[in-house]
Parts: structure tokens; sequence; C-alpha cells
DNA sequence: GGCTAGAACTTACTCCCAGTAAGTTACGTC
DNA sequence: GACGTAACTTACTGGGAGTAAGTTCTAGCC
């Protein structure tokens, strides 16, 4: 009886089920969260059995984690270009900023799969997404040496440290955005932390 | 045969044992987080059954949001009482990002529980946890305000992302500081963190 | 076409943990 | 001593993560 319209269900290989699956999660963890999600709804989503699910990613962490290496894979690339297209160091400033704050206007659910990794916080999935976190990280700390005057030899300490809070301010002025009912736009927003901190990295004390 | 060494475990009144609770609450969630304590965890390690601290706490959101609220409000009156006692604006910037980070020097397991507020990301305990983050994010707009300069009347979208920036930098410090084997001392990370953000505050662009 | 190997997939569980219903015991008060 | 109530417990339900063992489709060879 399942002959007239619906399709079958077919059995499909391997990898395109993977995709299959890597898409119907994004999808519900962007709608509603890690906890709120069950492997059993992801399954029924597919149309195929929890079991499935476990062959090809092991855990529920796993699934949820090669959600978010995808996302932020993507996210990191697009920054990186438009930090590299930049003409100058205080453009590629603002222009890192704004891709940022765009990309995750443009993929609200993406964000609400970033965001949650905090979630991760406990379990061997961490390592996983610090590593993630830590390619960023070292985007910004190259702006940032691009930024410091070459006379000026920061420490890596403090170098680290102006990585991090860029870091820090720019995941949760995203979370802030997304949750203001009207936020201001990317561009205000990017314009708004480059001026913050432009003055800051430029004049970077020579103590 | 509970006659003889360990006390025979009377009855408390609800006060105590609120307190009693909270305690190894604290303790636990800062050792394993949220996810790895179970109720039966904290209701062992008390000698008293799970029921009990349902009774008195509603649900584990409720008891770990108990730890939550009185660790942050330590947290806060603490940065507070530093950015008040501070002579000038731009000691108190100094002064603020230094009890931060000295707060949780001294106090690591409590710091556990704060950053395992991701956790709630989902649930009505979300509201609240925003409630206590709100009050810092109120504390350092203030700041903001001491330190633009008045002839700048400062629209509310900016203040908010400058404190939201400010909130979310000093946040990812205090998760890096904890991760890192040997990190910089407080004082040399609020130096850092000043020296980055107070030219942009002060000669906040007049566009 | 028929046969077979192995990949794709399912049924039917177990275990663990948050949360609860209903009952029991200690203690202050008259 | 008896009564009322707050402190507390036993013994459960429900749901979701994870798994053991089996079943069906299909590609490739003869």
């Amino acid at each position: 009886m399942t002959s007239t319209t619906a399709a079958p269900k077919r059995r499909r290989d391997r990898a395109a089920r993977e995709r299959e699956i890597l898409e119907a999660a994004e999808r519900i963890f962007g709608e509603r969260g890690y906890q709120g999600t069950s492997m059993d709804d992801v399954a029924a989503q597919v149309g195929v059995s929890k079991p499935l699910i476990y062959q090809y990613y092991g855990s529920k962490d796993g699934l949820f984690l090669a959600c978010l290496a995808r996302l932020r894979g993507q996210l990191l690339d697009t920054v990186a270009d438009a930090v590299m297209a930049a003409a100058s160091a205080e453009d590629a400033l603002y222009a890192g900023f704004l891709a940022w704050f765009r990309f995750l206007d443009e993929h609200p659910q993406a964000w609400s799969v970033l965001v949650d990794e905090g979630m991760l916080s406990a379990g061997p999935a961490a390592e996983a997404t610090d590593e993630v976190r830590a390619a960023f990280i070292e985007l910004i700390a190259t702006m940032v040496r691009m930024n410091v005057p070459a006379d000026r030899a920061a420490d890596d300490d403090e170098i680290q440290i102006v990585a991090q809070s860029i870091s820090g301010a720019t995941e949760r002025l995203a979370i802030w955005r997304t949750r203001s009912a009207n936020p201001p736009p990317p561009e205000k927003v990017a314009r708004t932390l480059q001026d913050l901190l432009w003055q800051g990295l430029h004049t970077f004390k020579t103590s």
C-alpha cells in the first residue's frame, strides 16, 4: 500500500543518509536546542530508526558535534575571507565583525546550534569544540598582531587576552542580538565595536 | 545500631536543611557540572531523600538556579563595591575588572557553576539567569556612561553594544583563565583589558 | 535468471535519571 | 498523653539515551 504517491523511502547509500540526517539534526537542534531534541525526534524526521543514527554518529554528542563543526567551519570561512579581502588593518577589523554578524543574521538556526555549545562543557565533546574555537582565536590573534604597531612587541599573554576578549565580545553580542526585539543592524554593531577597540589596539600601551 | 558514633541525623528545621542542601549542591555542581550531577547524588551527600529536595527547590533547575543566584549575587556585590570605591572613571574600570578576576580566582568552584549557566539556555530557568546577568550589564552600562565624555550623547544602542561587549569579554577571559595551565595574574588581565578599552571609551567617535 | 555477501536498516529491549503519589515519623503545643 | 503539622521516606512512573540481535534490500558474480 505504499505504491501510489509517497516515495517508498528506499535504502540509500551511507553518504547520502548521513547528509540527510545531518540536515535534519541541524534544523531540529536549531529549533529546540540540544536538550529539547531527542534522538527519536531526529530519527522520526528522517524516517529512519534510531540505531541507524547511532551507527553513523555514535552518540547524541557526536551528532551535535557534527552539526557544530560544519556550521562553525562555514562561519569561520566567511569571516576569514572578509578579513583577508580587506585593504587595511583597520578595515579588516570592521569587515570581520560585519561578516560575523551578517552570517548570523542570515543563518539564525545555525547560531542556535553554535550557542548551545555551552551544553557540551562537560564530556569528551568539549575538546573538539575548543579546537574549533581555537581556530577563531587564532584568526583574531592574527588580526590583533596586524593592528599592534610594529615597534611595540606585545607579549603572548597580551595577545591572548585581547583575542579572547574580542571573541567573547562578539559571541555575547550575537546572543544579545538574537534575543533583542529589534536589534541594531550588523553595520552599526560592527562599527561601534570597531570604534571601541580600534584606538585601544592601535595605541596599545608601550610599557 | 546508629547509637555509638554517627550523628543520628535528626530532623532539622526547614531553613537549616535548605542551607545544607544548597551548600552540597554548590559543591557537587562545581565539581561535576550540571549534567554530571544527579539529584540522587545531592540527596545522598546531604543524607536525605530526593523528594525532600524537590519539596524545597521544585526541580533540578530550581536547585541549580538557587546556587547560581547566590554566587552571582556575591560576585556582583564584590565588583560593584570595587567600582564604587574607585576615585576616577578610569580607575573604576580597572578596579572592576580586577575585582572580577580576583573573585573568580578565590572561588574556583563558584565559577564552574556560573559558567554552566549556558546549560540553561532552554527552559524557564533562562529568564531568571538573564535577570542576574542584566544587573551586570546595567552596572557596566553605568560605568560606560561615566566614561563617555559628556558632550557626546551616545545613543542607547551604542551603550548596550559596549556593555554587552565588555560583559562577554570578561566572561570569556574568565573561562580561558580557568582552563589555562598558568594564566596571567588578575592584575595583568585587568590592566590589559583596561588598556584595550579605555581609549575607545574615552575618545568615542563623535559622529 | 538465481545465489550470496555484506551493507542498510529495524524491533525490542535495558538502564538511568528527573519527577511524583501516598504514606510515615518526629516534634512542638495544649 | 494526645493532636496537628512539618519533616521526611518508600516505591513508584515516564521518558530518553544507548544497545543486542536479528531482518531485508541490493550489488555483483556465475
